[in-house]
DNA sequence: AGGGTATGTTGACAGTGTCAAGATAATTCA
DNA sequence: TGAATTATCTTGACACTGTCAACATACCCT
């Protein structure tokens, strides 16, 4: 039965809503400032209405931080599918890509990569179910571009892969937390980033991005 | 005048307690569970006298913080001032160091760099004060090992201090999230980062750490 | 001695996440 | 169909939090 002001008792499809909602208030305001209870508002519910859908906050945030995942996961599989151009372009491309995907969304990086989420196993089974592959695949590139010469075939590729990551990582939350003050040479340092991990040899015009 | 269970009305050196006690606090619980009111329970203190030394919270851990940071660059200094050992074993041994000081003092090394301090212009100014020399350094030491040969020396010493302070503090931030959930092979990780920026033909035997 | 200042205390306020108990709607089943 | 079960939503409540105003005490300097 719906009331005047044009929703039911029952919201209909208040899971999903949450979702959306907290997504938005995350990309504009941070997750720090986010609460359950303006949330709530926003999505014209009860402040405990939301407990039935999500065990507890935490929850909810690892619901968007699932989202943000399989996001990106679509735009770094369609990076490394680009069979146009070639594998060290392609390298420079994805170095590129990350930092600026970061740089666009930081709120929601941080949330996904952040300690609010994987500290002390707050993780939820479905966000694991959703990271993990994408943390695979960057194995999985890793070794694509070792046996293409790209980078040094030499190095395990998992560790390789944790190092590499791990750069793109630490560039992103260096300038994500604000401890570069000045972001303004981001693509620099991705240029540089890229020539300290391209094999000596390998042909890479920097002007591609 | 001395009261009967043994401290004045005036607490004597509250600043200095204060920071101290937050400090082993965060060791140990985490910042998040911080709260300024079992801190001050903990001083032996009401809950308000923290105000009359520190502005507000954020003020008190950027206490905590610059206090990490002095002794963090004493410990760089130190590393990378001893004469006993080339240049590039001192390189790799600055990388395993790093990472292994953020190891040993995860919140710490995520209050000096995160979010909660620098984001938004939080950080006071005299975190600011002790930490950009600290920042600087990494580029003074940058530059100096490019002099010797061990780090790409056509780079610009600033993107590659960045560069490489961001692989370290991209490890680190992974490790201490709790994103790698195995931290077992770290020393490998530090290696095969350090083999990837040392330039190839300068001799460093891996197992000096 | 007395006034000013530094420091400490209590009371209060608005905000938070979370739960229990009760209300309402949808769904399922006899 | 009607009744019972289940899903969903609401209000009340609790224990927290950071922060401020008002007041109390102690120290310091003239």
């Amino acid at each position: 039965m719906m009331s005047e002001n044009g929703h039911s008792y029952h919201h209909g499809d208040l899971q999903a809503t949450l979702v959306r909602v907290a997504s938005e208030r995350i990309r504009q305001h941070g997750i720090d400032s986010l609460s359950l209870r303006k949330l709530a508002e926003d999505a014209g519910v009860s402040r405990s209405a939301p407990y039935h859908h999500f065990k507890d906050k935490n929850a909810l945030l690892s619901a968007v931080a699932a989202k943000g995942f399989s996001d990106w996961h679509d735009k770094a599989k369609h990076i490394f599918g680009d069979k146009t151009a070639s594998a060290p372009v392609r390298f420079r491309q994805f170095v590129h890509a990350y930092i600026q995907w970061a740089a666009d969304n930081p709120q929601l990086y941080e949330l996904m990569f952040g300690r609010t989420l994987w500290q002390s196993g707050n993780a939820t089974e479905e966000l694991k179910s959703v990271a993990y592959p994408s943390f695979q695949f960057q194995v999985e590139m890793t070794r694509f571009w070792q046996q293409q010469g790209v980078l040094c075939s030499t190095q395990d590729p998992l560790r390789l892969a944790q190092v590499t990551w791990g750069t793109l990582h630490g560039i992103a939350r260096l300038v994500i937390d604000g401890v570069y003050a000045n972001s303004s040479h981001l693509k620099e340092m991705c240029d540089c980033a890229a020539d300290v991990f391209i094999q000596a040899g390998v042909s890479v015009p920097s002007d591609q991005t």
